[in-house]
DNA sequence: GGGGTAAATACTTGCCT
DNA sequence: AGGCAAGTATTTACCCC
């Protein structure tokens, strides 16, 4: 979890979105309380009543018991990680394409042809039904586009889920691979709040652009695929440390949002623009006065939404009494 | 810097065949 | 099912204070 923190953050782009520890899908079916995503032991819960909505997941954690901390940094390191931009998820033993031995001695003639046999055999098991072999080509080609387009890390794994997703709930018959694994990214980049215009992935991918954006509405809702936090209040801690702005001004702005949300004037508008904009207000109410183009660097979201949004939340935030 | 506006673009939704 | 068109929000570009 906290590795896949880091990746978002270190890599590139400057778009350092992170997906926090509580990642919110929406609320608790009993209790209306907040779901959140434990990548770790790889359970999806109810922050509030602890109800358990989904424990499929696969368990990243170590598969060891530990005693002290050493030991479980020790232990924790068994082989190398997961991942699902393979269509077998990494886990496969592969026969090495050098003829050497264990030694890394050059092997006899006979075991050479015997060992070519094998690594025959070997690819065709591997990729043997239709599944497979489309899971092989498609991450293939996420991967390519994703290195096209400089996509972190994470995001690829995320793709890679989706397309899974979508395979083993039968969506692909009649559609073609490429536009799913397209749309697939497409829906990554969003999940983790560093969406991309379409357009650029029309550029990389081999379909055009309408052909993905078909796929990406069928699969988002028939797999009912969770755009980011429909909640502005989930980007504020986020924005706030990127800013480095005071405890007191983070208050400020989520009162703000609080309010501005009561009154039912978030419909529509995009979450993150909403957070910004409150920032923004926070700190003019604050004295802490940032430029409206550093919270729009930092929240990625241009200077006029900001604008529009603060001069709304600072309206309703006047009608609502408190000033 | 803050603030405004028009035109362009991204994305969604609903209607039609 | 798939294609088209309309509608909304956001961005881009340019201007003024």
């Amino acid at each position: 979890m906290t590795k896949t923190q880091l990746d978002l953050k270190d890599s590139n782009t400057g778009t350092s979105q992170s997906t926090t520890e509580s990642q919110p899908l929406s609320s608790c079916p009993e209790c209306d309380g907040q779901i959140v995503h434990d990548d770790e032991h790889g359970e999806t819960t109810c922050k509030e009543c602890g109800l358990v909505l989904d424990e499929d997941s696969i368990d990243r954690g170590p598969e060891w018991r530990a005693f002290h901390n050493d030991e479980k940094d020790e232990k924790s390191r068994v082989g190398a990680p997961t991942t699902r931009l393979m269509h077998d998820k990494g886990l496969s033993t592969t026969i090495g394409w050098q003829d050497k031995d264990a030694y890394g001695q050059s092997i006899s003639n006979r075991k050479r042809t015997r060992l070519q046999r094998l690594r025959t055999w070997d690819e065709r098991f591997r990729t043997k039904d239709a599944h497979e072999r489309n899971l092989k080509q498609a991450l293939g080609e996420i991967s390519r586009m994703a290195s096209a387009l400089d996509i972190p890390d994470p995001v690829r794994e995320t793709a890679g889920t989706i397309y899974r997703r979508a395979v083993e709930d039968d969506l692909l018959p009649g559609r073609s691979i490429e536009g799913m694994a397209t749309a697939s990214l497409y829906a990554a980049a969003r999940q983790h709040g560093t969406p991309r215009p379409l357009s650029e992935f029309a550029e990389v991918s081999r379909v055009e652009k309408i052909r993905i954006q078909r796929a990406y509405r069928y699969a988002s809702r028939e797999l009912g695929l969770e755009i980011e936090p429909a909640d502005p209040l989930e980007y504020v801690p986020q924005f706030a440390s990127a800013l480095d702005v005071s405890d007191e001004a983070i208050r400020q702005a989520r009162d703000l949002l609080t309010t501005a949300m009561e009154v039912g004037a978030h419909s529509g508008k995009s979450p993150a623009g909403l957070a910004a904009a409150a920032i923004y207000a926070a700190t003019h109410l604050t004295n802490e006065q940032l430029t409206q183009e550093t919270v729009s660097d930092a929240a990625h979201v241009s200077m006029v939404t900001i604008r529009n949004r603060y001069q709304e939340l600072l309206e309703v935030y006047a009608e609502e009494g408190y000033a």
